[in-house]
RNA sequence: GCGGGGGUGGCGAAAUGGUAGACGCGGGGGACUUAAAAUCCCCUCCGGGCAACCGGGUGCGGGUUCGAGUCCCGCCCCUCGCACCA
């Protein structure tokens, strides 16, 4: 039934002359292309090479997603715009198939993801062949296969090496229900998605990497890379730099008159606490303290009164899920029994656990001024603690009560802080830290959001992290060359409560040799997160053919960095930052002779439905294949890249195809019926130029829709009036159409005489001679308003085009005596002010 | 709350500070046809007018400029991220 060169071999039926047939047309390139090779790179040898990388995507079982095919096909267009410029271009596809993802999937419908993700995988390739992109599958990287995550591990073991990888206890989400480890994306406020239970937190051993060692790095290389202004804003704000102080609290003598000791049960209390904070000039407006509930210093310092009060609130505190701790809600906190000395005033003041404070950013405790930070004047109002103003704006009286936390900085000066009364903020910040330094009880630091990146999973569907604990040696990364370690096919990958990855129930499996001293040995059992797989794999793409290395150093030098990367910005935070902290740990360790894995990134815009996002629950979901069938890929193509703005993404409307698929079939008959006799025509031709112009400006900044619309005007000129074109006004337009339609393309330069993919005949000549405009309408306005136009010489000086814009009548009308001002343009406009 | 991107015809959208609405969909009228489809032509921002034309118009209110969709100030709304980050 179907004429697709999918894997049959019969030749396909050749396409009709007078009819545009796309299915016909497309299946007849597809099997040219396999067999010419057309979409095969010359790695080695090609010159003036660039590498096209788009986002590889999670092989679903719903096959690609209309969403995938946007990007696709823009980053497709780009490619070959590129190849027809000159280059070698290089664009290659691969398959992010591990994670939780697939793993929940496979779980729910009851097959072993090692069957399931193939078909899946097949399935995509399919559907990425049929769009025509212009893939070169020899390079073809699977994540799952062992031969790629051999040298995810060895990625690993690199960062083991250096000291960038260590374990710690870190909370997960714990559905006492299920008995599982859920991921923050299956926590529903605060329930497991699945059996609505609500959720734990859990201490368990993971792995983690020092991204955080990197965060000014990371930061500042963004000031030059050329990427999306959103994308590197979002890095920003996820790095999170803070200047600011940290400063020492000492404790105080019991002060409160419950009978409470100075010491605990543990001896005498003599910590420190140390808090961080980007307001140190407010420190004389500390009026009480704040630790969070997890922090390690609450046993210590907690008196004997409020020890059951305490442990109560922790309980509760850890009792909530990850996800719900963040989110906003009323304040809520006890009281330690404890108190510390501010460092500036001398003042006891108290030490409460609240869980607004979070353990995992700064010092974990805070100095609370309620007179200056929102947070702290509700907590304050609520528990009735003091609240001092410290900072008063030009000709606000130092004593006025505060009704809310006076937070505008614009301007204002300190007040009621002894030697710094009236000193600016700014400087006060400063001037304040130093002071507190020169004794001994502040430094300045610099803080970051950024937190080290967890890759412990403890499921199935990853890659084993490859380490050995050995209670001799301490863990040890497994030697590279037993790399891989292979993920066993075991019949039950089901998550259980121990807490641990499946893994662990396979002795035969985990328990192994200490590489070190030979001793008993047991694996790790975690795998790691599947944003590790996909932090390197566009290092791979070149070198995906090669077993013995993880990316060849000489094509690495040719084709890395990647020249541009197009992705969607919902990766702007984690692919994103992790493939350039990977990418830069590989270069200090001298594997990679770059630091920053995308020289140029562009995001793409999300596309929408009739105005609606698409989802399952509306049926309202693009399944490429049938427009694929009703349209042919090239439309489809076309229409996609013609809806809106690339960038912006925009709304997906049936009707509006019909559009693209018109100008192809005007196209098709153009071409057909174009006549070789005569000589094209002088206006036609200026507009072919202008056309070759904007068409080429606009795909470089994947200004596609534009360029679209530019396409259809040309061809509007070149069949107005049923006229026949001459064949030199089609030939160019079929080279400029094949970065978007490239089937049709193809049939066309061929029937125009060439034996020869299009894609290998370059980018049209363009001549600015033959596309300037001789004579130019000027817009001629009086005060402003336009009046009228005059159809002038393009060079004309602007007495002259006073002169003809004086002889309309519908212009000399508003003109009364001579104008006052003029205003000239030349090419453009002329505006009389009278 | 913070940050990004937006707000322009019936709809999707164009517009280096210089003729607002290119291009496409939809709609109206016409040609061809026995008829329809396909194709081609004309019209299609709003109001007034037979017309030439005139007036108004890019979320709201100000401002800068000969000239503002575009720049500045102050708001409103939509949307996507992040979110108790000290």
């Amino acid at each position: 039934m179907t004429r697709f060169p999918a894997s049959s071999d019969a030749p396909p039926p050749a396409p009709a002359d007078d009819i545009y047939d796309p299915t016909a047309v497309e299946a007849k390139w597809q099997t040219r292309w396999r067999e010419r090779g057309t979409n095969e790179t010359d790695l080695a040898a090609g010159p003036n090479p660039f590498f096209a990388l788009m986002m590889f995507p999670y092989p679903s079982a719903e096959g690609l997603h209309v969403g995938n095919l946007f990007a696709f096909t823009g980053n497709d267009i780009y490619g070959r715009f590129q190849r027809l410029q000159g280059h070698t271009v290089f664009e290659p596809m691969g398959f992010d198939a591990f994670g939780i993802h697939s793993e929940n999937y496979a779980l729910k419908v009851g097959e072993h993801p090692m069957r399931l993700i193939p078909r899946n995988v097949a399935n995509f390739r399919r559907q990425l062949t049929r769009a025509g992109l212009m893939i070169d599958w020899r390079y073809e990287v699977d994540t799952t296969d062992p031969d790629y995550y051999r040298w995810t591990q060895w990625v690993f073991v690199q960062l083991f090496k250096k000291g960038l990888a260590y374990r710690k206890k870190a909370a997960v989400n714990w559905c006492p229900a299920d008995k599982t480890v859920l991921a923050n994306e299956q926590v529903i406020a605060g329930q497991c998605e699945r059996c609505g239970s609500k959720v734990e937190q859990r201490f368990l051993a993971q792995w983690f990497f020092r991204i955080s060692d990197y965060a000014e790095r990371l930061l500042k290389n963004l000031d030059y890379i050329d990427w999306s202004e959103s994308t590197r804003t979002a890095q920003r704000n996820w790095i999170g730099r803070s200047e600011g102080a940290e400063i020492r609290f000492e404790l105080g003598i019991q002060s409160s008159g419950s009978g409470a000791t100075s010491t605990s049960e543990f001896g005498p209390i003599n910590s420190d606490i140390v808090v961080f904070t980007t307001r140190p000039d407010t420190i004389f407006g500390a009026t009480y303290m704040v630790l969070a509930p997890e922090h390690p210093l609450v046993d210590r310092i907690t008196t004997a009164d409020r020890r059951d009060t305490v442990q109560a609130y922790r309980d509760d505190a850890a009792r909530q899920d990850i996800v719900a701790r963040k989110v906003n809600k009323d304040k809520t906190g006890v009281f330690t029994g404890a108190h510390a000395i501010n460092p500036a005033t001398g003042a006891e003041i108290p030490i409460w656990i609240a869980d607004y404070v979070l353990m995992d950013y700064g010092t974990g405790a805070i100095m609370a001024v309620p007179g200056h930070d929102e947070r702290d004047f509700e907590f304050a109002s609520l528990f009735h603690l003091p609240i001092v103003r410290v900072i008063a704006a030009e000709g606000d009286h130092a004593d006025t009560a505060l009704a809310a936390a006076f937070v505008d900085d614009e301007g204002a000066h300190l007040v009621n802080s002894q030697q710094f009364d009236g000193t600016p903020v700014a400087e006060a910040k400063r001037a304040v830290t130093e002071w507190l330094a020169s004794r001994g009880t502040a430094r300045p630091i610099v803080n970051y959001r950024l937190h080290d990146w967890c890759i412990s999973r403890q499921r199935y569907w990853g890659p084993p992290i490859p380490v050995i604990h050995c209670d001799q040696c301490g863990p040890q990364a497994v030697p590279e060359k037993d790399l891989p370690v292979v993920l066993p096919d075991i019949p039950d990958f089901r998550p259980d409560d121990t807490g641990v990855s499946p893994l662990a129930r396979l002795e035969t499996w985990h328990i192994v040799a200490c590489p070190k001293c030979g001793g008993a040995g047991r694996r790790e059992t975690d795998v790691s997160d599947t944003f590790l797989d996909s932090a390197w794999y566009f290092l791979r793409y070149p070198s995906a053919n090669r077993d013995d290395v993880p990316f060849d150093a000489t094509m690495t030098k040719k084709w890395l960095p990647v020249h541009s990367y197009i992705g969607g910005n919902e990766h702007a935070v984690l692919h994103l930052m992790y493939s350039r902290f990977i990418t830069m740990v590989l270069g200090d360790m001298g594997h990679l002779h770059f630091e920053e894995p995308f020289t140029k990134f562009r995001a793409h815009g999300h596309i929408i439905r009739e105005g609606a996002k698409m989802s399952k629950t509306k049926g309202n979901i693009v399944n490429p294949d049938q427009y694929f069938e009703q349209w042919g890929a090239d439309s489809f193509r076309m229409y996609l890249m013609f809806l809106g703005p690339f960038q912006e993404g925009g709304d997906f409307r049936d009707a509006g195809i019909s559009g693209v698929r018109s100008f192809l079939n005007r196209l098709w008959l153009g071409v057909i019926d174009a006549r070789h006799d005569g000589s094209p025509d002088a206006d036609v031709l200026r507009k072919l130029h202008q056309t070759i112009r904007k068409v080429g400006e606009d795909t470089a900044r994947l200004s596609y829709n534009t360029a679209v619309a530019a396409m259809m005007e040309y061809m509007n000129m070149l069949r107005k009036g049923d006229r026949t074109p001459h064949v030199d006004e089609v030939r160019p337009l079929v080279q400029l159409v094949a970065p978007y339609a490239p089937h049709i393309a193809e049939e066309l330069w061929e029937r125009l005489g060439s034996d020869r993919s299009v894609m290998d005949s370059g980018w049209p000549a363009f001549d600015a001679a033959i596309a300037r405009e001789d004579f130019v309408q000027l817009a001629v306005q009086v005060n402003g308003k336009l009046r009228g136009t005059v159809s002038v010489p393009r060079e004309i000086d602007q007495e002259a085009a006073v002169a003809a814009a004086m002889a309309e009548p519908q212009i000399a009308k508003f003109v009364t005596g001579s104008p006052r001002k003029v205003v000239f343009v030349p090419g453009r406009l002329l505006n009389l002010v009278v």
